[in-house]
DNA sequence: GCTATCGAGTCAAGTAACTTGATGTGATCG
DNA sequence: CGATCACATCAAGTTACTTGACTCGATAGC
């Protein structure tokens, strides 16, 4: 099945992709759904599928009546991955216009609703030029509207990793004001200026550097059932999920699970996981922080 | 520039976004990285970029040194859109091990940290089955573990819309069992069994069918600057943000923004946004439910 | 019933698209 | 300094795809 796989024109093994992709969503597919989607005449279309067909005979059958090829019983995908989550996430990022229909295999789309506070697009040179910094170890100015709302006209960092949480992305990087490594929210940032190499050695992060290993629990004020349903939702092992984690990004992590939230404040049902070492992972956090910004000072003052 | 664009067959259309895509995103890319990632010669890769800089001549220019076309101070993309959240969309995939890199167009992956709690995937049968229910009108038999643990061995539910929140993928049903309507969980359908036509009218869920407009605001104890802050980062205008919202989804909403918590409990910070007519929106939400319950009760005596 | 239509299958001939093969060029490297 | 590498280009051969013409079976309209 996959010995002439490796022989297919890129083209034609998309097109055979499509085929796979539309069986196993949607049971069912056109000639023309073909020739429309790629822009090829039927004839090549007709081609194509007998050239699906004798590639997995077994997966699809013509129905004459329906006018479409039809998923037979034993279908087996022979092109595409079984992956769920990549289907629910094209079909988000057309709810969000994020992409256009015609640029996935869907037919028709299923009813979605996004239940989301949407923030404001990004600036797309924004995100360009914080990768560049990145990837060519760069330094750069830019302005940021602080939590304080003060709009900084100018602040240099050094960034060199992003990170995602909640729906918002951050960027990991050394500041040259406070000469410290610390997150910037990407939305916060409204312009990038110039750029200069930069010396910072991010080994010297070391609250993003560090891991250390998050002891999750279910809550344990919740009723046993209801724990134990926590704990299988979570993927526990024996009641509890040791999750390692950044230090620097624990803090996201806690408070998007209400874990940084005293235990009894919130009603159980909020709080359905507690983090059973959270004083562990704070002090780990704020060693970590205090090292990293004594072996900085130490840099500076040997240069 | 967009004239000759319709009468490019599918696949050379690609390649020109690929070559796009690499010029906006890594301001850089190969003969070699067009003939390896489209499985083509060089001699047809180079005919691809000759028609490139015919289509947009000011975008690239070739550096002997760096051995790449390079992008130009004023380039301008001509295929691709400049949608930033659909890159970072696919960094995510690629990091959750949705996608494979080489589905992508990306050369090299920048360092990105995801930070969430990762749940089991969902069978990808079973979101079949439910994709094929809500488009066929069908009610199916479903073995579902409820919230308190008790694994329920079959339910029937008519579904006809799909929710995504928080990281979570609910189903919108009929429940044949209490003859109304409810959210099931995506990930907690074990299995799909018998289906059957579904004479249920989707019309009679009114908690879905009835938006609400939700009115947030910044958290008063914020400090006035902070509150500024916040609104700007929530597109607010005057202050505050009227969110329209399917009742039913409004829990959702409210939970992932901490909106279900009484005022006064959380720390400002936890609670950087609060929902002004909440005691509106659960009795609207209460109300709907209750005569979608009656019209149900109705419809079941009128047959 | 009869005919129009629609989607599919096929044969044939022509045209891109893409291939292999050969040759040349400027820049880098040991 | 020749060796190598990435690109450009010309030529000839092979596929992939095209348009065009014809057939078939199921369905809908009169």
């Amino acid at each position: 099945m996959e010995e002439s796989g490796e022989r297919l024109r890129w083209g034609v093994q998309r097109r055979l992709e499509f085929i796979d992709f539309r069986l196993f969503w949607d049971g069912r597919f056109n000639r023309s759904d073909l020739s429309a989607t790629f822009g090829i005449s039927a004839q090549q279309a007709s081609s194509d599928i007998g050239q699906y067909e004798k590639i997995a005979p077994a997966n699809l059958r013509y129905d004459r009546t329906e006018k479409a090829y039809i998923r037979s019983g034993d279908f087996a995908p022979a092109f595409i991955g079984q992956t769920i989550e990549r289907y629910l996430l094209q079909l988000v990022a057309i709810e969000n216009r994020w992409m256009r229909p015609e640029d996935t295999w869907f037919d028709a789309i299923p009813p979605v609703e996004l239940i989301t506070l949407g923030r404001r697009p990004t600036d797309s040179t924004v995100l360009l030029r914080v990768l560049d910094a990145v990837r060519k170890r760069q330094e750069i100015d830019i302005s940021y509207a602080s939590l304080t709302g003060s709009v900084q006209p100018s602040r240099t960092i050094a960034p060199h990793a992003l990170a995602h949480s909640a729906g918002r992305w951050y960027v990991r990087s050394w500041s040259k004001d406070h000469n410290d490594f610390r997150d910037y929210n990407l939305n916060r940032i409204a312009t990038v200026g110039d750029h200069r190499p930069s010396t910072i050695d991010t080994a010297l992060d070391f609250e993003w550097v560090h891991q250390f290993n998050l002891d999750i629990r279910p809550n344990p004020k919740l009723s046993p059932e209801r724990q134990v349903a926590v704990a299988a939702e979570h993927g526990m092992t024996d009641g509890r999920l040791l999750r390692p984690c950044r230090l620097s990004l624990s803090f996201y992590l806690m408070s998007e699970y209400n874990l940084d939230v005293e235990p009894g404040i919130l009603k159980p049902e909020k709080q359905q996981i507690v983090l059973q070492n959270r004083d562990e992972v704070t002090q780990a956090r704020a060693l970590s922080r205090q090292m990293s910004i004594e072996a900085l000072a130490r840099a500076l003052e040997g240069i």
